[in-house]
RNA sequence: GUGGCCGUAGCUCAGUUCGGUUAGAGCACCUGGUUGUGGUCCAGGGGGUCGGGGGUUCAAAUCCCCUCGGUCACCCCA
């Protein structure tokens, strides 16, 4: 084990091949739905002034102690982003697209917090937003994007829990009525529970302490403090989902962390995912925060998914399994090594994934080499074939043996061979 | 930020209870058996500041303290 400094700092990771491949081809199926739906990629900077971030409210733990915080060399209040929502209303306000504006974008964020199974300091997500539109049938589309993303990655087990936490207005007014109950009898709440009453009695609802089982359970029920307008609106999002054929479950205590939701939220979790962060994913409508960002009151809606836990729950799913071999070919020179140059320019130049050893080894741990290398075939050069202008063409994955071909018509060959 | 468990080779781990010869195994890696051919088999080999620092002791992977890292739960989220 290295010094502490030689490795990489906590809660952080490098991810090597194959898993890296894995990640990546992720990413671009995720891409390959959400252009098909008219997103278009947004890459903001991984870091804003302080101040972007703080219009995701004071109340938010996110703000409030884990925000990577530095000051830069021009004396700057920066931090490192711990979500994209904020970075892409940001650049909303900024560039002023033609509305709607329907964003996607994929990369890390940064958060300061006790790393554990699923939850790291820098972990990928991958999302969408959509501005303009306060239609609920958008609320729809976000949710059912997101839906046929696990569909195309194998997944089978996901839970779609929505709610709606009403406009402003029934919010604070269920805000209110939250904190007279838990208020009546505060001195059952847990101490932790009894600071977040203060702060954001939303959030007690999100309690895993056992003592706040029982008030939580007796809680007045979000539904029941919806206007007209945002009961039609939501009662729109759920018969949509339903006409998409969509399953999900009304969970009134669904909050989610993040303070500037209004009307829809959502969340995807896992059923294989027992773990205490079983969320793989969620969003909501975020009407006001454009305002807040101070460019022009937009509606918005949108939705983030933990590309690290998606993955996870692939792997307890065996879906979207890491690929294979990253060559097609393995060329075994025992000529010196020049024929191997070569060859593989050739190869690769005609879009043939290839490799070959280095050194100088042996025929016996070349050929080795090349049966790891997890490639299909062999091209083999030895002290005949160079005198003949020949090569030797060997399979490697079952005994079809091999053959000596022309060395000019290795690439046909092979391009052949390897439909 | 709080609490529990853990940290021995690249990986998975044994050895830690009751301190005591050169710290082991499997897998992986390298070489040879096979004077041109991998995958099986056989033989040999390289590789370890026992996470780090300090302490106790004639003697510490083993006991004590601190620290770093991992993991699980809380908080909270992806």
């Amino acid at each position: 084990m290295a010094d502490p400094i030689y490795r990489a700092p906590k809660g952080t990771h490098d991810v090597l091949w194959p898993e890296s491949a894995r990640r990546r081809a992720l990413v671009g199926v995720f891409a390959d739905i959400v252009e098909a739906a008219g997103y278009t990629e947004v890459v903001p900077p991984m870091f804003e002034h302080v101040e972007v971030f703080r219009r995701l409210g004071d109340a938010t733990d996110v703000v409030r102690k884990e925000m990577y915080e530095f000051e830069d060399r021009g004396g700057r209040h920066i931090a490192l982003r711990p979500e994209q929502t904020a970075s892409i209303v940001r650049s909303f306000g900024e560039h002023r697209p033609t509305l709607p504006w329907k964003a996607w974008y994929a990369g890390p964020n940064f958060r300061y917090e006790r790393a554990q199974k699923g939850r790291f300091r820098q972990f990928d997500q991958v999302g969408i937003e959509a501005l303009g539109p306060e239609d609920p049938h958008l609320d729809a589309e976000v949710i059912t994007t997101a839906w046929r993303f696990y569909e195309c990655l194998g997944l089978r087990k996901v839970t779609l829990l929505v709610n709606s936490l009403g406009g402003p207005d029934d919010r604070a007014r269920y805000v209110a009525a939250l904190h007279d109950h838990f208020s009546t009898d505060r001195d059952a709440l847990s101490e932790d529970s009894r600071a977040t009453l203060a702060t954001n009695p939303l959030r007690v609802l999100d309690s895993n302490r056992p003592e706040d089982a029982d008030l939580i359970a007796s809680a007045p029920s979000m539904l029941d403090h919806l206007s007209d307008e945002a009961g039609t609106h939501f009662d729109q999002v759920k018969a949509a989902l339903t006409g998409l054929e969509i399953p999900f479950t009304i969970e009134p205590r669904l909050v989610r962390g993040l303070d500037y939701y209004v009307r829809t939220t959502f969340e995807f979790t896992s059923e294989t995912f027992d773990a205490a962060q079983n969320a793989i994913g969620g969003g909501g409508r975020y009407d006001g925060l454009a305002e807040a960002m101070g460019a022009p009151p937009t509606p918005g809606v949108g939705f983030a998914l933990g590309v690290d836990r998606t993955l996870m729950v692939c792997d307890a799913e065996g879906a979207f399994e890491a690929p294979d071999a990253p060559v097609d070919v393995f060329v075994v020179d025992t000529t010196g090594g020049e024929a191997a140059l070569l060859i593989t320019d050739e190869l690769r130049r005609a879009g043939i994934r290839a490799d070959r050893s280095w050194d100088d080894r042996s025929m016996k741990a070349q050929m080795r080499a090349a049966d790891r290398s997890g490639a299909a075939m062999a091209v083999i050069v030895g002290e005949t074939e160079r005198e003949s202008g020949t090569l030797i063409l060997r399979d490697l994955r079952g005994d079809a043996g091999q053959e000596s071909v022309p060395c000019t018509s290795i690439t046909d060959i092979l391009l052949a061979r390897l439909k």
